[in-house]
DNA sequence: CTGAAAGCGCTTACAG
DNA sequence: CTGAAAGCGCTTACAG
């Protein structure tokens, strides 16, 4: 059995609102009791009960993580980030795994909420008037990771999609590239969907490239097949493509996967940049250019503006958008006239 | 402010009794009160205590789980299967990362016997004399997952490693390979390590190959430079392999990239053979034929058996090994005469 | 400097 | 069927 502060009162003869100044405050006790209590504390090998010490702070040192999937590499990266956070400020990480099934997202927020965390942070998805809601009953601060909400003032920390997408797209345009694809997610996406799309039409406009979003843009999930699958599509409907833009790591390798199969060089016949920069890609084949976002930076900077949250403390800027950049490897190459 | 028993009782004008009775066992509790009570807990959006409930009952339906990376698609993986069993059965998952820091892991279990878990899940490790001591401590079930003791009584899920490297091995055999080649850990980890290293050269001999192991195994940490740089130097001293065993898809892709980079082909040159079977395996190019280990199914099995002790049920079996199998892609061909 | 008491939010015998 | 009381393991004024 774990032994109790009383155990320790006892071994020690000492009241336990002694044992608990030796936890709380040890200065202010006696250094002859405080000995033996500590003593007392090694031989039992005695622990708080943080549920009992929850129970009258009102504070549990324990966050909630909802997350859409933590199998993919883009979630893993970001979580490790938060762990580290949570381990440097004393917190501990409770992380649910939605699967976006809104069953188990309701039900993660009221056992969260059942287990008193002292905050929460929300992974991708937009937030949407009744989410809002929930949010607000949950009572405890909240911080938004890879999204964001203009319409709330909800604390949120991400990379300008609108702007790292127009630098993708200019990138290629730099590099002499101007029939150029794109594999993107859903335009009913707003968060990384269509901005993305549009900063890269944004991009082609402002090098004066006139090509229809309709021939030049397919859209697909966020795996590898569905890369493979999109750029199959757009292959067919845009074949003077020189370069394409895929909007995340796992399509752009799956694109290249179709490549290959088509005897499609890359990148000398078409040249690839993918999105996110996640481990995978520098483990492609070719190695995989793309636009980096922070991903454990981005853990830890959510993480650190929760705690500061739920510590009363004021944010210096509720929106956070975190620089991205390019990292080049071997899937982009100059066009050759 | 979230409200609390007293609230809901005052506002149906009944004792906390009442109240509890309708949230634990509400047929004993005549069915206007019940209503009223119902009608109250909706209305102030009453949520029970876990703290006070825990501190009650004694479980708190958290789970601890340690595990050394979790930006590692490996662990990934691993942990999604204990989310969905851990979701299935009630229970919350604290996930701590423990870099393979001592300190850290250290801090990990004093803070999970604070936070009074049911229940704690390692993962990877060898069970050291001091880290069972630990556990016993703890005073709550322990389950092991990828990983085993033989010393100890501690259940655990995991693949059979000595078998898994064998039929890897065999399988490029039965191939026609003989010059075989193996990137593995270190022999001084007795779980991924050595068994992975006996499998493989048992089969060998099982064959009549006679192979100096020092010549044909290559050591690196798990992943993909650790790989590259491994095939590096394996080519350099087995100039004459036709095929290679390496034990972890990372690895294996990493060492695809040295022969891809020296214009050696794979498979047509040389064959490899990678283990995990995670998610990249299927991305890389050529695809990766793996030895698969059932990680999802693992992750729930880990989380069924503990949840089981919790439950004071008595387990089938102590160590459970899963069975394994080789997915079958492009980077193993016959070895051409 | 230290102890007794009240209280955090619940559950569960014990009476009635 | 229901309420008052004790108790889970702590912390924190309040006295002394």
């Amino acid at each position: 059995m774990k032994s109790t502060i009383k155990d320790v009162a006892r071994m020690a003869n000492v009241s336990i609102s002694t044992v608990s100044r030796v936890l709380n405050n040890p200065d202010i006790v006696a250094k002859d009791k405080r000995d033996n209590i500590l003593d007392a504390i090694k031989q039992l090998n005695y622990t708080p009960n943080a549920l009992a010490r929850g129970l009258i702070h009102k504070r549990t040192q324990t966050l909630g993580v909802l997350i859409p999937d933590i199998s993919n590499l883009f979630y893993a990266e970001l979580i490790k980030g938060m762990e580290d956070a949570a381990h440097q400020s004393g917190n501990n990480l409770i992380i649910c795994n939605t699967d976006n099934n809104q069953d188990r997202k309701n039900s993660s927020f009221k056992v969260l909420s059942e287990k008193q965390i002292d905050g929460i942070v929300l992974t991708s998805e937009p937030v949407y008037p009744d989410s809002y809601e929930m949010f607000k009953q949950l009572g405890v601060p909240i911080v938004l990771a890879a999204t964001h909400s203009l319409e709330y003032e909800i604390p949120s920390v991400k990379v300008n999609d609108e702007l790292a997408a127009f630098d993708a797209a200019e990138y290629l345009i730099r590099r002499g590239h101007r029939q150029i694809g794109m594999i993107s997610g859903s335009m009913l996406d707003p968060i990384s969907g269509l901005p993305r799309i549009q900063g890269f039409l944004r991009a082609l406009r402002a090098h004066g490239i006139d090509l229809d979003p309709e021939k030049c843009i397919e859209h697909g999930n966020y795996h590898f097949n569905d890369g493979y699958e999109a750029m199959k599509r757009l292959h067919k409907k845009f074949p003077g493509m020189t370069a394409v833009f895929a909007t995340s790591d796992e399509r752009a390798i799956g694109c290249i996967s179709y490549l290959h199969e088509n005897k499609i060089k890359v990148p000398d016949d078409i040249s690839v940049i993918g999105f996110d920069n996640t481990r995978i890609a520098g483990m492609s084949f070719p190695k995989l250019t793309a636009v980096a976002q922070p991903l454990h930076e981005m853990g830890q900077f959510v993480i650190r503006k929760l705690d500061r949250l739920i510590n009363g403390e004021s944010l210096e800027e509720l929106r956070t958008y975190m620089a991205h950049w390019i990292v080049e490897r071997e899937t982009v190459c100059d066009l050759k006239k």
